[in-house]
DNA sequence: TCAAGAACTAGAATTGTTCTATTTTGAGGT
DNA sequence: ACCTCAAAATAGAACAATTCTAGTTCTTGA
């Protein structure tokens, strides 16, 4: 529970971050527990992961929703974005190949404001 | 060089292939030859690199067209796929929060024919 | 031929995550 | 209340991919 409200308090954490946030409202909490209760909470559909390229992994509770993501290539800034193409479009690919799609998980890279200027 | 064709040869290959294939053609080149080359080609532009969660790096020498990733979720199988939506749409995400996209990554999650069977 | 910079090597270090063995906790039955 | 058993938590080791570092070897231009 403490590890679903730090999640929700914190969206595109890292477990360690999840970590803390969990420890902030509990005592103490080990980095395992925490582990184990990101993976049996991702696996039941409670949460998302993410794993952007070139960062640890990401949890948030917005989910269901086919949203996507939109990720600063310099600071590492993680937004959400509604799908471009509405409903769940993006479950079809032009050619499946046979396989049985399930997810289409999108990334935008690129710049965010503050970087921009800077 | 060697790594180059290399990655040309074995399309979605991790950096540990594609150290073999170099060696298999040169004789012997260290790890960090092999990822130094990946990262300066990566850098350039020539190779792309993807990174689908919970694997390693994975390369490949087609580039430049916009198309996106199938990969199987029980073996880990990888294959290209045209993008959907034509040109260079999925630039567009319905609202870019001030952010300068310079890229959208797709990628189709689900199980392959084979892993289908089984 | 020589010097300077680039690339290569080997091996250690880092980081995020998972594994394993042990301990603690909690629920149900007596 | 007490005991037992299973489930969850703990601590710390283990792991794998990648990066860092220091020293060596190549290559190229003068």
């Amino acid at each position: 529970m403490a590890v679903l409200e730090a999640v929700s308090a914190h969206p595109h954490a890292t477990a360690d971050t999840i970590a803390e946030g969990a420890r902030a409202s509990i005592g103490t909490v080990s980095k395992q527990a925490v582990y184990n209760a990101l993976g049996t909470l991702s696996e039941k559909g409670i949460i998302r992961r993410i794993q952007p390229a070139g960062s640890s992994a990401l949890y948030e509770d917005r989910v269901g929703d086919n949203h996507h993501h939109l990720i600063c290539r310099s600071c590492g800034k993680t937004v959400d974005v509604d799908c471009a193409v509405g409903g769940s479009p993006c479950l079809t690919a032009s050619h499946d190949s046979g396989f049985a799609i399930d997810e289409a998980e999108v990334i935008y890279w690129g710049k965010c404001p503050d970087c921009r200027k800077a």
